[in-house]
DNA sequence: GTGAAAGCGCTAACAA
DNA sequence: TTGTTAGCGCTTTCAC
């Protein structure tokens, strides 16, 4: 006896043949409703699993969408994940996820690997470290469907769904300012990736539109990292003219920051007010509570989903333009930053 | 131009079978060098990609582990995943995870679609949910590999790798008794899930073994969730009798307690010690640090994926004795319960 | 050392 | 309405 059950075997139970048994258990409109009847019926008994594998290959479809993030761990890309994955199961496509650990190396290997599987798309969000671009190259040249979400880059003619940073950020500025900080830093992160230049840039935006000089000295060459928020406080701590408030370019540096002005005894927000950027889950548990900016990760997901069933859907097509959803940020005030309590 | 280039168009080029190609692509030692050589640049110029589905089909293996978890945005499952992920990849495995929401019916569902989807194994941590197993018998009948992690169950005959969930209840609950709490509460879990039982279990016998009785009140019918820890609270300040301490059977639910006793104004850890389980990521980001028990989360991932591996290798083969590991937890005080300070 | 051919399980075009 | 057959891309047994 083999222990996996082929439609073979049905048809032979059956005496038919296994066209008319796949026909039927694909509910073709050709067969007969007494031979659907006798065909599922006699698949249940012998406990017959249809073999994707198999079918995958004859039709050239995985229904499998390869999804590489740079770590699970941070909350954000988990919770874009969820909205993917919740659009994709309705549209029955599996989701399968590698983890690029902010490393070049490892987004190429699954690149390679999504490739190799012959997944019928790949959503990216790029890791930190990432400045070839030669693997997503490939990707365009095999005519697979690809699509960035958050972390993308514009160089490459790739759809992509992102936030609108530099709003964010000028939101998050201004909102201290409104607080009535006067002297407002931030703390930046790497400059290769758009999303944190453009956060940089609405940081300076607001600044000027609310008659405030941008300053050099208050921009501290930070990281997405607890680390580097304790180090962003050392220094402004160490400046002359100190700032007095903070926006973070991301809710882990703001942690740093915070966790480093409680031990240098400097209350919040009343001594020193921050913001950080992501609405991370930690953000809400911790004291003070964490102003943030909300990137409505789980619609993100989904936003960038409908990207990709567009491109599987028109593939092949003429299909040259390039889209770029932008989503809105969310302003999220907590205690972090509320001065004179809710506005 | 055919977009995908098999071993067909190369051995045409190469003026040359598809079987030698192949043979030479696996480095086959009865093939020349010479022709291994042209072979590999000639797949290199024409960008050539082994299909894994056809290899899949033909070999039987997919090379894919199927893991199911209850959420990813329990950080504890994140973890396991990560060390599970982390051996998978160095064995030449890719792993594909499902969420199950805690619904059995999703549960089912990724059972399902593994097994048609032919997983080289699958590993599994139980939804709350569940307690009807015919989904995991019917792995079992298909006599594909499967691996239980943390949320195990008894009497299926499956191997698992769990903690010693009593010994970490017991290690948590004396260590209030040793910081001088005298009325020990515990917020539970579900009892229909081993883990919760053992972790109340364990909690009544560290009372007896140090002098306590144990008193049925003192004991809240919780859950997984911020909500019951606050509830929790509310019922145990309701009491006559108040307890001075509690052990939460989870982290979030010790979270809960913990934002509760503050709104309440009582202060954690002189007025209230609270301890929980499973050393989520937060509890050292809060105030006061959440004290908790550290489970191992990557040494299970990596413990779990090598049972699974030796039942991928013993295949077919006799074996029948079922394999359950049990991992030692490791306490983790903070000031949640450091009343006296550190031990 | 290499070629020829069968077959993994399924679907679909063509025939009947 | 159902049977027949070819083929998706690869590996492997059997020849030579």
């Amino acid at each position: 006896m083999s222990l996996t059950v082929t439609i073979a075997d049905i048809a032979k139970k059956l005496n038919t043949t296994s066209g008319t048994v796949s026909r039927a258990l694909n509910n073709h409109p050709a067969i007969s409703l007494e031979t659907k009847k006798r065909v599922t019926k006699m698949a249940q008994k012998l406990n017959y699993r249809r073999n994707t594998v198999a079918c995958s290959l004859r039709s050239g479809q995985t229904g499998i969408i390869g999804v590489i993030i740079p770590s699970a761990e941070i909350n954000f890309f988990g919770s874009v994940v969820h909205g993917i994955e919740r659009m994709a199961n309705q549209n029955g496509y599996n989701v399968l996820i590698f983890q690029s650990n902010e490393s070049w190396m490892h987004e190429q290997k699954g690149i390679e690997t999504f490739l190799n599987a012959r997944v019928d798309g790949i959503m990216v969000s790029m890791a930190k470290e990432t400045n070839d671009y030669k693997h997503f190259l490939a990707v365009k040249h095999t005519k697979t469907p690809i699509v960035f979400f958050d972390r993308a880059n514009d160089e490459l003619e790739i759809d992509a769904v992102i936030i609108d940073d530099h709003k964010g950020a000028y939101l998050a500025t201004e909102h201290l300012i409104q607080q009535g900080y006067t002297r407002i830093a931030h703390i930046s992160g790497p400059q290769h990736l758009n999303i944190f230049r453009a956060r940089l840039e609405g940081y300076k935006a607001a600044l000027t539109a609310n008659g405030m000089r941008f300053n050099k000295k208050l921009v501290f060459a930070g990281d997405v990292s607890i680390d580097a928020g304790r180090r962003a406080i050392k220094y402004f701590l160490s400046l002359e003219n100190q700032p007095d408030a903070a926006f973070a370019v991301e809710d882990f540096t703001a942690l740093g920051a915070i966790k480093e002005l409680k031990e240098q005894g400097i209350n919040i927000p009343s001594g020193f007010g921050i913001i950080g950027f992501a609405n991370e889950s930690f953000g809400e548990h911790i004291t003070p509570s964490l102003s943030t900016i909300d990137q409505q990760t789980v619609n993100m997901g989904k936003e960038a989903f409908s990207l990709m069933l567009h491109l599987i859907e028109t593939k092949g097509r003429i299909n040259k333009n390039i889209q770029k959803k932008i989503l809105e940020p969310i302003p999220v005030f907590r205690n972090s930053s509320l001065k004179k309590g809710n506005i």
